[in-house]
DNA sequence: AGCACGCCGACT
DNA sequence: GTCGGCGTGCTC
């Protein structure tokens, strides 16, 4: 290798910490040396605080004041590809190097001696006493042969008191000793039987299989129908890995789909893989983390910071749902995961599979154009077809003003109900009134903090703004002309829905699935389980139930408003629109029943609506690429968002004219700016947003421009500058 | 990010 | 006179 790797006590090595400094820091080596790559702790003032040895030392620096290392943490050295990777999304992100660099070590107690616990083994002697607890215990431990037990497992095994076991320790017939609490996770059996694959999941495995022993970077998209079996093709794939002695990662976009998954990777490969979200615990997070780095670990399944974790030899990463928009979130940096699943794959040699019924455009865009491999999974595992799908034109609906269950559609879910089969009702929107109106002065509520209005949820006896999550009180009175009793629910929330659905219907079993109706994950996941064996004749639910959830018995979906998000002028909300009522129509039917979706609206003839209803995806992508191309945005052209935000309007306001006026270094690479304009929310915490949008050609450094453009203005305390590259909303 | 230094207003 | 406001700048 070309790189010096190993420092010796004193040498200089400079020392990227994650303290927010735009620069690395000289430190000497401590005694012992340490190799490029380290986890170290460096004194920096008067704190200690955590780094690794990024590079040699510059030497540029006062000698004299030159700090030795404190300690090299006894975890592996970070590997070149992952600084890399680091230095790369850093740039591409347009985010500080140290914020980059808290993302990857956001392990619990990584510098900590490795934790311990007691674990238990028969022993040499006999006890003096044989009684029959102690016979149980002993013979709990010869069944298990070599398994070292915790107190625990070892006296809930037996059926006996921890005291019996501790009786047993003194005696010398039970050994006790420390045994290191990070462990590796079980091994995963990639010869295990697989399901029976139909030729075209066969065919598109083998294709995946091949991309991994190739040993290099490759990005296939593998687009699939609900029930078309991709989870089984692309675990294929993870276990040719496996076979190459080489690491996988799974990415899903939501908590809620993991235990489901994981249930798959079980009964798949015979063990559990390691998982990394917010839900998992402290101590399983640190163990994760550790064995990742060294190898005990071959699968993880996670949210998307676990692109972060140290992988030893990452030879796959699969980019589950990859059109979710839950990808690109702000979590100490703005990045998207499936783009930094790209680009942390080209990094280091791996596959990379981005899975979906419905792709974005930018990675239908991409295959289009040969940068990605793409494989269709088109029929169906048993064979069951696509619902039938239909418009219900509701301007010849005639439906009163608070009513929104069609009579075609209400007609339809009484026959599924007369059969015994399911319907779905799809509104997405939560709550159970997005707008409170006064009867008597026109004012709607909103929120005094953001510029949402207030949704009424009469569940909670409250109003919620879904921007800030801010909550009050259904009041009396209108708050601002007084008149009492006046205020009045306008529009559909599921909640309401629900009162509908139970006029008429007042025989069926409804059940509601909104994420705010339920504590957590875990009793969401139980109902939705409930659900599927039967436990409900009409299912009423938000978005939620639009990701991935198996119902057998439900044969029928009514989209309830079809048109929502598709007014607006937002690029992406047609591409929203469309991915949404796919996915949701592919629920209906999908075990052996005809399924039925029927989608109210009332611009039937929309291209949207109508490339749904006619099944034809290519034609919706290509039409929605034509828009693109024409108007230069992604993937045609490249974008940023630029947001300020500050508790001052005018101070954003101001610092945002002051940038579009000095555009010198945007222009110089042919980009353009539009703004300020208040951001898409205005107003979030108290803070007002102003936002710009710069939009250049495809090829152009759009990271370099930028940061020159922003350097001009230097941010206050109070204000707050983020920058988005690629912003999932562009009006 | 912290934490120091430092330079102006209202108090013992 | 001095306590303390938080603006500016440094940390190897």
């Amino acid at each position: 290798m070309g790189r010096q790797d190993f420092f010796d006590h004193g040498d200089l090595v400079a020392v990227l910490t994650t303290q927010p400094l735009d620069r690395l820091l000289d430190y000497k080596a401590p005694e012992g040396g340490c190799h490029l790559g380290a986890f170290v702790e460096v004194p920096l003032g008067p704190r200690k605080v955590p780094g690794v040895v990024w590079a040699p030392g510059r030497g540029d620096f006062d000698r004299s004041k030159i700090r030795p290392v404190i300690r090299v943490l006894d975890v592996a050295p970070m590997r070149e590809e992952m600084q890399m990777f680091l230095e790369r999304a850093a740039e591409y992100t347009l985010t500080p190097l140290p914020a980059m660099l808290r993302l990857a070590t956001r392990a619990p107690g990584l510098g900590d001696p490795p934790s311990m616990r007691k674990v238990y083994r028969p022993g040499d002697s006999v006890p003096d006493r044989m009684t029959d607890a102690r016979r149980r215990v002993l013979a709990t431990l010869q069944e298990y042969g070599g398994l070292s037990f915790t107190l625990k497992e070892l006296s809930n095994a037996a059926g006996v008191t921890p005291s019996v076991v501790k009786g047993l320790v003194k005696q010398g017939a039970v050994h006790e000793e420390d045994s290191p609490r990070d462990v590796p996770f079980p091994l995963l059996d990639e010869e295990r039987a697989s399901k029976a694959l139909t030729a075209d999941q066969a065919a598109a495995a083998e294709h995946l299989r091949r991309g991994i022993r190739s040993g290099t970077y490759g990005t296939t998209l593998l687009r699939g129908i609900t029930g078309s079996g991709k989870t089984e093709v692309y675990l294929e794939a993870v276990a040719e890995c496996f076979r190459q002695r080489q690491q996988a990662l799974v990415l899903l976009p939501e908590i809620a789909l993991s235990a489901e998954f994981i249930a798959r990777v079980q009964e798949r490969f015979g063990a559990k893989p390691a998982e990394w979200h917010s839900g998992v615990t402290m101590t399983e997070r640190r163990r994760t983390w550790k064995m990742v780095g060294q190898g005990g670990a071959q699968l993880v399944v996670g949210a998307r910071s676990a692109l972060f974790l140290p992988f030893l030899d990452l030879g796959l990463i699969v980019v589950d749902e990859e059109h979710d928009t839950s990808y690109k979130q702000e979590d100490g940096a703005l990045y998207n995961a499936r783009d930094m699943a790209v680009l942390r794959a080209s990094i280091c040699g791996a596959q990379v599979i981005l899975a979906s019924a419905t792709p974005s455009l930018e990675s239908w865009a991409n295959a289009e154009a040969g940068k990605y491999a793409k494989l269709e999974l088109t029929s169906r595992f048993g064979d069951s077809a696509l619902p039938d799908m239909r418009a219900v034109d509701m301007r010849g609906a005639d439906l009163p003003s608070n009513r929104w269950i069609s009579s075609r559609l209400a007609g339809a879910v009484r026959e599924r109900i007369e059969r015994g089969e399911q319907s779905l009702l799809f509104l997405n929107r939560r709550g159970y009134a997005p707008v409170t109106i006064c009867r008597a002065c026109g004012h709607q509520i909103g929120c005094e903090h953001c510029d949402a209005r207030m949704v009424e949820h009469r569940f909670l006896k409250r109003l919620v703004c879904h921007q800030c999550g801010e909550t009050r009180p259904i009041p009396d009175a209108c708050p601002a002309c007084g008149a009492e009793d006046r205020l009045a629910p306008v529009g559909p929330g599921v909640e309401r829905l629900q009162e509908e659905a139970s006029e008429l219907f007042p025989d069926a079993r409804i059940a509601t699935l909104s994420s705010d109706l339920f504590g957590s994950a875990r009793a969401l996941k139980a109902r939705i389980a409930e659900i599927a064996e039967g436990g409900a004749d009409i299912v009423i639910g938000t978005q939620l139930v639009a990701k991935g959830h198996n119902f057998p018995l439900l044969t029928l979906v009514g989209v309830i408003d079809a048109d929502l998000g598709l007014q607006g002028s937002d690029l992406r909300a047609a591409e929203r629109t469309f991915q949404l009522m796919r996915q949701v129509s592919g629920r209906a039917g999908r075990a052996d029943r005809p399924g039925e979706a029927l989608l109210q609206t009332y611009q039937p003839e929309h291209p949207v609506i109508r490339a749904i209803l006619a099944g034809d995806e290519d034609s919706f992508w290509r039409a929605e690429a034509e828009e693109r191309r024409h108007a230069g945005v992604p993937p045609f052209g490249r974008m940023a968002g630029i947001i300020l935000s500050s508790p001052d309007m005018q101070e954003a306001f101001d610092t945002g004219a002051e940038l579009a006026r000095n555009e010198a270094p945007l222009r110089c690479i042919g980009a353009q700016v539009f703004g300020p304009a208040p951001a898409p929310v205005a107003r979030i915490r108290g803070r007002h947003r102003v936002r710009l949008l710069v939009k250049a050609p495809k090829g152009a450094a759009l990271q370099k421009a930028l940061a020159a453009w922003i350097a001009q203005v230097k941010p206050g305390p109070n204000l707050r500058l983020t920058v988005d590259i690629d912003p999932q909303s562009f009006y």
